[in-house]
DNA sequence: GTGGTCTAGACCACA
DNA sequence: GTGGTCTAGACCACA
């Protein structure tokens, strides 16, 4: 369930982090679902526990996740508070991304083709006439 | 004409390295100038000169710019070679993106929104009708 | 393992890199394998550690090795991968230095005697009839 | 007469060194016949005339040339000396080149192939059958 | 003057 | 522990 890329530039505990977001996203941990132990993920992804534990603490800082003392994680946050706060943040970048993209004089037109690149790719095409 | 954060994740060198980049797509630097000499842009900027001549060597490993032994660093890429390479680079961010955002349910309207957006505030109305 | 020679012309960052490769191609060290950490080969070899730093640096941009966050530098390219192209690299010298000796009016079988003899010397007589 | 790539990884002054043999080796500089005037040379080639003045120190001390006080630089070694010299240098680069190759398991045919390609590339086919 | 290499030593994020 | 970044300051070859 949890995929990690040992050489991504991205930080093994940032990685945990958004997998775990996207399993809630998805659907795949609800509310108060509980979390695997740190124990538990470490050894299925032989990673460092330390690893796995501050990816929790990061999580639990976001509000995502709660923590019960001697029995663990669990979900706190529902499926929707989280996709609306990724997407604006997805939709942030989309707009500095812009902003550069206009300044090396992109037209409108590249990018919107681009737009629709993606959601074609990405789930078949939507448009059927 | 250097801009650097010293507070920002990305290093000092990269920043230099891209506001190089920035300057060569505005126009500013054209092919054959002259870069500041190491020494003189690292006092102008308050930074180690170890720092810009890492900043330096990047640039002339990505073909940027040339060194002339005991005489300087020059531009070498033209204006067009570099905003075409750093647009498909921002074209590809936007894409996946995209990708993510579709995944959470974004409807594509709301990223054509933005973009629109990110135009408009770039550079003032451009479409009145 | 490591031989280095503080008065060569060829900067010791570029005979680490040459290094490393060498142990490579040699069978030394093998693909996975963790190469000794910048710190630990730096007192070994009695040489700061930033530089060592920049030759892992150039083997992990060349390909040849590859870094994991907190984990230690690992080697890469297979075994064959780079045999392959410093062979190619070497023979483009040869092809070189031939064209040199032409102008120079050697005749060609005065080079190949001295290939032979390269041959012969570094493997002991390989031809006997 | 002069080629020099100012941005070739080999000094000027040594490319001026090469030149000036070049030139004694193809028989277009004989023996005791002057050399440019170090002011004339740089301004010719665009070149700081302390470079040139390095460049013909060096031809001075390895007895390629000699100097007359107030008179200028004039050509010291005769074709046939300086042919030999190089030739033997550049035998030598051959051999180092081949242990290496050796090392790497590249079968000797290969180089041979190789000195072949270039004499009939330089010179054309030097074969007629 | 120019860029390039190196040492010494500090501090950082990450595992 | 690991690699990565940065400062401070020296020295080099080269033009």
């Amino acid at each position: 369930m949890f995929l990690i890329d040992q050489r991504s530039r991205k930080p093994i505990y940032e990685q945990i982090v958004d997998n775990v977001k996207n399993l809630i996203i998805s659907g795949s941990l609800k509310r108060n679902d509980q979390l695997p132990s740190v124990r538990q993920l470490a050894q299925e992804l032989s990673i460092n526990p330390n690893t796995i534990q501050r990816a929790y603490a990061e999580l639990e800082r976001e509000g995502v996740t709660y923590s019960l003392k001697g029995r663990g994680s669990f979900v706190g946050s529902s499926l929707n508070d989280l996709r609306t706060s990724e997407t604006e943040e997805l939709l942030d970048d989309i707009f500095k991304t812009c902003i550069s993209l206009q300044k090396m004089l992109c037209p409108k037109d590249r990018i919107i083709k681009k737009v629709e690149e993606a959601y074609n790719v990405g789930e078949g095409v939507d448009k059927r006439d």
